[in-house]
DNA sequence: CTAATTTGATCTATATATGACTCATTAAAT
DNA sequence: ATTTAATGAGTCATATATAGATCAAATTAG
């Protein structure tokens, strides 16, 4: 990523940063128990919860379910059929993409 | 990070990534294409749509917002809303979290 | 009030994500 | 059937994200 964000993509990490960090301590976890369990560095939850967008989504996601925010806000239930859904409809739809020939036939 | 990611993670970067993708060839846009939209690379794209969790969630953002795949599934006003929720709720919120005493008071 | 703990901020070394390129394969349009 | 663009996969150099540490300031429990 050179470019710089765009609006919706910062407010997005903000908004996710802020209910991690509104979830943790409503749960009464400190941020280093929580780095913890999430498998990441208390420095990098701190750049998380700040809504950072360089972080690795992975990390963010481990987070977020460490303390109960869910995206998709769905159980893991639902995340699997939504999965085995998207599957099917990529199944169905063209394997690539090309643009039609703007170029009209008029040698007729 | 260093440690394997939960299931949780690996479902929910997958289905974003599928979602991306479904939205992306439901549009007729090619991954060049989208990656220039989005400020990314050619590669980067491929990655992000394969579910990889090591990519920077700025970039998966902006990929998803560019095939017009919303997280929060809100519009930019709503999600402004809940931006100021969310710091509301926070101001509301205690500023560090301590574990309470566990030794009980026993001399009496 | 005091002590203990959390948090915020910063620094450094290391691991690695990213961009740019290439090549082979696939699939759509004509 | 032929052509042409899109995709998938891989490599390499470099920018940078991350872990780990430290320290001061803030905050809460006692």
């Amino acid at each position: 990523m050179t470019r710089p964000y765009s609006r919706y993509s910062r407010d997005a990490g903000a908004l996710l940063g802020g209910l991690i960090r509104a979830a943790r301590t409503e749960r009464g976890l400190s941020a280093q128990e929580v780095a913890e369990r999430a498998g990441i560095s208390r420095g990098l939850l701190q750049r998380i919860e700040k809504g950072k967008l360089t972080c690795a989504i992975g990390a963010v996601f481990e987070a977020a379910a460490i303390v109960g925010v869910r995206l998709f806000d769905a159980d893991e239930t639902t995340l699997a059929r939504h999965l085995n859904q998207t599957r099917d409809k990529l199944a169905l739809l063209p394997k690539s993409v090309r643009k039609k020939r703007t170029t009209v036939r008029d040698d007729f």
